[in-house]
DNA sequence: GAACCCATGTAAGTTGTTACATGATTGA
DNA sequence: TCAATCATGTAACAACTTACATGGGTTC
């Protein structure tokens, strides 16, 4: 249910194509919310139907055309129903986890592997992270600009903020991964001696 | 493709029947794998089918009847295999902080209440997780219990270490989002006051 | 000529949710 | 008798993944 949200909040800072949407859900937004072109080509064509978006052949790249897609009223205030009402938290499956704890059989080496593993994962995502956290800072963060741009009776400084502060989180998170794997490694590395 | 192995990975400690299971994956084990009972039922018919667990009619409740599934071998090396290669890890879909990112134009209190329920969500879960892990600590765990007696050859210190870590990273993850959601609250009763 | 970026789709399959359906026993 | 616990299922739908399919333009 939540991917129509995040295309309408996608497109409630400014018209964009699904392609090019495409590729900040793989990517940018992909950190918040990912999805494929293939779910969100007809996501948006469901959008349109229902009248909360409105769809514009445009000329694209040389030679292509390209499908416009901008929020509509009724878009608008579907998105902040949701936006206000209480979050549904997904249920937790945690594949990771799920395999440490039945990883007791297997070789030490199998064991250090996957915790080595998620690290560099985290670390990776870290990095990419802290790079949007400077670019937000920055204010050179395009869908910020644009957003600031889109809204003149909103605070710079509240949009700014919560981008910031919702990058931060994920941050956070990959350092607490990132300390908890080095912390089980440390456990493991002990065990392994006495042993 | 994760349930079959979270499934064979439960029944690698000790037989148990869909009621049992659907009952843990809703709680305990839930807390890495989270599935309903209209999952499991049809999932272990077809683990049985492709001849990985082996069901048995049992007595249970009075005047009732279950079935009783326990791993076989093709079953635990299909584990086996799963659990030492590579994790793919899932993508991103974060719903709570897909809706702060887009919050800007809602009034503050919407965004603070967002925020508290947060922190509420994280403590009570870290709660959860809290009690486990001195469960585990003291050894009254009851899958802990089974999964030492079930093997012999490997280390009950091994056993309960790995549970306790995926534990520890599970209270780990709750305190950043407690911390996290807390000094946004922060941030966002400064931003007032300057407002 | 091959590889790559733009641009949009469909189809088949898997996974997961919500609701419906049944029925026996136990305890308040 | 009403609610709760045990016990197992199906059906309809929603969400997501992977692969297939097409085609123009640019760059090496």
């Amino acid at each position: 249910m939540s991917l129509r949200f995040a295309l309408l909040g996608f497109l409630d800072t400014a018209p964009a194509s699904g392609f090019e949407i495409a590729r900040e859900f793989g990517e940018s937004i992909g950190w918040f919310w990912h999805a494929s072109h293939s779910q969100i080509y007809p996501e948006l064509r469901r959008l349109e139907n229902e009248e909360l978006i409105e769809g514009v052949e445009v000329a694209g790249g040389p030679g292509k055309r390209k499908r416009v897609y901008s929020l509509l009223p009724a878009g608008r205030e579907q998105l902040r129903a949701w936006l206000e009402e209480p979050t549904q938290y997904a249920p937790v499956r945690d594949v990771e986890r799920v395999k440490l704890m039945f990883l007791d059989d297997a070789p030490i080496s199998a064991i250090r592997s996957h915790l080595e593993d998620h690290v560099v994962y985290y670390q990776d995502l870290l990095e990419a992270y802290s790079a949007q956290a400077l670019e937000l800072h920055a204010g050179t963060f395009p869908r910020l600009v644009k957003r600031v741009a889109s809204r003149t009776s909103t605070e710079p400084e509240l949009i700014k903020g919560l981008k910031l502060i919702a990058m931060q989180g994920n941050i956070a998170r990959a350092r607490t991964e990132i300390a908890w794997a080095k912390d089980a490694l440390v456990w493991l590395a002990g065990w392994e001696e006495r042993a």
